[in-house]
DNA sequence: TGTTAACCGAGACGGTACGTCCAGTCTTTCT
DNA sequence: AGAAAGACTGGACGTACCGTCTCGGTTAACA
């Protein structure tokens, strides 16, 4: 979040409590307000907190929100439920009810957005979001060659390619029918998403 | 745009060069400012036009937006490739390349972020951009049916389900690849996209 | 005030009712809270307009104070006392009581303060009200010289050098008296003054 | 560092040299940034020393500078002349000197428009400055009886009002005339000054 | 062919949030 | 216990836009 590098051994330490205060205030914040009308100075308030202490540790509204939604992606995790197929379903749907909860959806676009004019951002939301969300898919991958679902790949290159094609297949398929056709990325077409990701990754149907 | 229904009788009209210099200039505000920096005010001092004509004809800086943009999405086309492995490569490589303008991919995101706070915006742009795109997917469709690469589907509800799903999959993934990861959406990875889309909706791998 | 010279001709013209409500909400926030607790925000609360009308008209604090008390300044009057001695008397009480009032003596001293960096300022402060003070020295000149008690001056450069002398010495022995030394203009010590200005005036001590 | 042998058995001692070298930076400070954009911080890094040590010394801005620029008047001196009108003009023209520096007339003007909503800094200017230099008019006085160009008061009561009235009329004189009118003191005004000052209190024009 | 109503430009208006700066206090470590 | 460093709360600053509201001045359809 902040450099661990330069080492400032005299003065007052910056306050945790502040941090978290200040994250938590953010979430709520998104959620009662949405991400254009929230303004610093209310999150400050909310977090019983002066503003420039919050502009002390953050550039600007993009920069505290990824930090605050960040936290939020860590929750997903990938239960084996014993087959590819079910394993696939688990972590859409999670990653679905993570969208429709209102602090997250409009946030992320609203940041990324941002990042088409802001290298730094979107390097902050790679390294904050997008990669750490990549161990799903390696695990998955990992766990279905065990199962022998999959056939082990062994040009590492070629597996890394793979696992980012099918991670913007997944996420981007899932924000889009949730953001854009706002329609509810339910069962069912969870259930039919899956049946098309992994016929196209195996040649093989799932089986029921 | 605006309401028909009601015919003004009498009085000046409003000027039709005006509609066409906003767009214009809004679009130019896009490309150098990006969303977040574009001002109304600023648009209607390029357009050559007061404020108020401005505000008499959007509702405010979304709606705008949406119609500027709208346009350009319009320029995607279906030429006839000779297969469908090869209409998907070229639609998918079209709308990266749309998404790689300046001002469409910040202003697409930021404007459905704000839609998730904002039924009638989420309206507006479906029916602008989203549903009219829908097109090519039927048309897609349609031509793969005729050339006998898929088989043709009687009952029209399941036709009109799996359109949304190709839809979502397919924009999303390119917005995805091409704005989260912030990866170019150049041909090998059009078609490695294109192989596991192909073989997860007919079970066949494209023939080259 | 502003400048009468550049006359928009086109756009919603400004208020004048907000320059009165200003400049009153000035006054009383002087008188409420002085000079160096005086805030732009408050004024502009209290005058029910928004801070921006404000900045558009005034530069700052100081301009906008200068224009607020100015306009005090010329409550001075110079009413035939019969002599010399009895109109200077007169006068010296005025402005001392005007110097007792909570919002001249501090605003104008800080103003003076600040005029010392700022050359705009010193001649604001100069045209709005030293100069206008003026016209007493001059009037009560006039007046004495038709009683046959001060010998008519012919050069007119040495009359303007006296009357600014006199100005200087005696609006500077009222400030000090009442701001420096903290002790009250009261009338023995305005008789007293009187008697040695007179004095050195004329040679002659005034006649009772 | 080693203790001195004059070292209180606990605690560290303050810095002596800190004091000086605070109101040292105060007048560069001052003279560089004049009053209104003198920040206690800024004093502090010019002091090299902590604002927490300058705050444990002054209680803050007023104070701090009426310290700093009270020593600037002590430097005023009254060399004996040979007679009364030489004296003042002698001390006026090192007052008028004293004024045209620059960290003096911003800064002692702005604490006295401070000190008419702030009673104890009232006295501490009155303490640190005023009365020291009436001192000045005491001696002048003194001077002038011994040569037998005044005559001797009795009534000590008497003797005070009047002195205080010369210094009213002395300081504000000069006062007025150097920042309020704007104009210099230069030796023809304080010649043609002190012309009607020793004409009013002693019925005499000065002999050159 | 003149009315006339809706348009247009310009720009001031009341607001809200911004990001910065400074005051004055507090907390930590070092001397 | 004092000092340096620097984070803390709190509040005003002056700016930028927002979306609305007068203004004076067109302009095209209707009468």
């Amino acid at each position: 979040m902040q450099s661990r590098a330069t080492t400032p051994r005299t003065g007052r330490p910056r306050s945790a409590a502040a941090d978290a205060a200040i994250l938590q205030a953010t979430r709520a914040a998104l959620v009662e307000l949405g991400w254009s009308k929230l303004t610093l100075g209310d999150v400050a308030t909310r977090a019983g907190v002066a503003k420039t202490t919050l502009y002390r540790r953050w550039a600007g509204k993009n920069e505290l929100v990824v930090d605050a939604v960040a936290v939020l992606f860590d929750e997903l995790e990938l239960p084996d439920r014993g087959s590819l197929a079910a394993d696939i379903e688990g972590v859409v749907l999670q990653f679905a009810a993570l969208l429709n909860r209102p602090e997250t959806a409009t946030a992320l676009m609203a940041v990324v957005a941002e990042s088409t004019r802001d290298e730094p951002l979107r390097e902050r939301i790679r390294t904050s979001i997008v990669d750490r969300q990549k161990r799903l898919v390696v695990e998955g991958r990992a766990r279905a060659t065990a199962r022998g679902e999959l056939p082990p790949e062994s040009d590492p290159e070629v597996a890394a390619r793979t696992a980012d094609l099918i991670f913007d297949v997944v996420a981007g398929a899932v924000v889009h029918r949730t953001l854009v056709s706002a329609e509810p990325a339910d069962e069912e077409w969870v259930r039919a998403f899956t049946q098309v990701l992994l016929l196209g990754l195996t040649g093989t149907p799932p089986t029921p």
